[in-house]
DNA sequence: TGCAGGCTACCTACTAGTTGGTAGGCAGTT
DNA sequence: AACTGCCTACCAACTAGTAGGTAGCCTGCA
């Protein structure tokens, strides 16, 4: 840790913002360089090629996300209130536009024409989050403070799905609240009343 | 009608194949005219520019749901079979690889970096859709062959985003059944057991 | 019947600009 | 002396788009 050398993060903060602006090939080299204030040349120098970028980029979001959701369950126990803070991170970061979609995400919708190295990066981060979100359901299901009709499993796929498919509405609509809208009902079917 | 004038159709076919499979920008003029067999020039015959052919691609691709749906009605009048057939149609395609993808969802994933003309085609064609499945949901919640616990506008919202997630799964696993395992259980919470 | 005018569909050949990527140099640090 | 980080200056290939020409077809007119 604490190796400075912020230019490789500007490098990938600034292609994360590319590439949910517009996919993998909504960005170029000199796209990055002019929005940090560099040289194309440079970059390379740091990613020798845009697949090895992008890999970088994607690796390192899903050892975020690995990380990230073991903070969280260290401090939240229950289920609902962990399928509510992933709903709400999503709904918090498209309301104020600072990450307002799923790299991988979007990144899965052209996943036939990414190079594989990308591909398979991708398709591991959808992996790890189906995964944790069938953990959570499954103990949810267990305790009996989530209402499940399928397995687990496919109740965290279509959970994943839903998240994902209303990124898409947010956008296409162009309306913020869209995200919270769907999101809403579809936790209110998961989590019994309480009142 | 009947002009058969093939090629701008042939054009359009082969863009929608390419953009299925890797958005606006994993295509060029240059691959439809190696694919069609035609050159690179005879394309802005047709289309001067990109933008006007995914344009049209988009518009078409509306006009052909909103025939599609229509016929699909007259066929067809309960509710829940509507959203069966519907869920099936995609269902189908992506299993037999035929469409893996709907257009305008993948295009949705990348509108802050579309042509503007193109990006009001595809919020047309979200609001058709959830126009559509909301008039369905309405009157299967008032005929009572529907379970629906948020307002018709809503529930379509969420069913439309689950479609659309399922698609991105389906793609990322890289598994043609992921997209039917999903929607199932989805369906079965609108749809009350009858058996 | 013949022929001009205009149209469609396509072609070759080109443009200006962008793409990802390379070679080699130079200053500062270790 | 070696390494890091950045630079200038390239490159071949590709991008969308244009200019200008040709072959064939249809229509109208003499």
């Amino acid at each position: 840790m604490s190796k400075p050398s912020t230019t490789a993060d500007d490098i990938l903060a600034a292609a994360r913002t590319f590439i949910v602006a517009g996919g993998y090939n909504g960005f170029s080299y000199a796209d990055i360089a002019e929005v940090i204030g560099i040289r194309k040349a440079s970059i390379h120098h740091h990613f020798p090629s845009k697949a090895d970028l992008v890999r970088t980029l994607v690796k390192r979001y899903l050892e975020d996300a690995v990380t990230g959701f073991a903070e969280l369950e260290r401090n939240v126990s229950e289920p609902a209130e962990l399928l509510r803070i992933y709903a709400g991170f999503w709904a918090q970061c498209i309301e104020d536009a600072s990450r307002p979609f799923c790299v991988c995400a979007l990144l899965a919708s052209e996943l036939p024409a990414l190079p594989p190295e990308v591909a398979v990066g991708v398709k591991a981060y959808f992996q790890f989050l189906s995964g944790w979100l069938t953990g959570v359901i499954e103990r949810g299901a267990e305790q009996g403070t989530l209402t499940v009709s399928a397995s687990p499993r496919i109740e965290a796929e279509a959970f994943m799905a839903t998240v994902h498919g209303a990124m898409l509405s947010a956008r296409a609509y162009g309306d913020v609240l869209t995200f919270g809208m769907i999101l809403t009902p579809t936790l209110r079917k998961l989590i019994p009343a309480t009142d």
